[in-house]
DNA sequence: TAAAAATACTCCATAGGTATTTTAT
DNA sequence: ATAAAATACCTATGGAGTATTTTTA
């Protein structure tokens, strides 16, 4: 788990589309859908159920969203307080 | 900023020696000192004092090790929080 | 049949290693 | 003299891209 790719995982939590994730993230579609697999594979968990149209976080996903964006407060804050 | 440099960073943190927190992490030693000075120069601070028989936290190496372990402490939690 | 995601490659940036030098006690 | 950090150089893993296929509303 990286921050990289918690920060992923919320752009596409948020957009509820693989496709328009990537675009807001910059990266390309198939970078952004492997990473997030590699997330599920990691953690040994579905983070999200997927229809052809979206793509929508479940109870584990919800969870995981609450303290990557705890996570990434804290980077901030961070970046904040030492500079 | 990623976890992996952050768990890094703590480890030397506690070790006081890089060479020695370089075998707790299973590295080396060079790859060890290169990724805290990358740290380093992403957020434009020193976060330890160097000398040649240990290495010591800055005030700014303080705080970062505060929110770092408050982040490392959030992926546990997420982890058996999904489990 | 038209979107969105997944797969199949290819490429390259950078994490990591070994060998060596520098530094400070 | 010695122990530790930094530097130089090399290797290789995996992050990222393009092209394509699969899937489902």
């Amino acid at each position: 788990m990286e921050l990289r790719v918690l920060k992923y995982f919320l752009t596409t939590a948020r957009e509820e589309n693989i496709t328009k994730a990537a675009q807001s993230l910059h990266i390309s579609q198939p970078t952004l859908s492997r990473q997030l697999m590699q997330l599920e594979e990691e953690l040994g968990v579905t983070l999200f159920h997927r229809s052809s149209h979206n793509i929508i976080l479940t109870d584990e996903g919800q969870l995981l969203k609450r303290r990557a964006q705890e996570m990434l407060s804290l980077v901030d804050r961070a970046k904040n307080e030492i500079s």
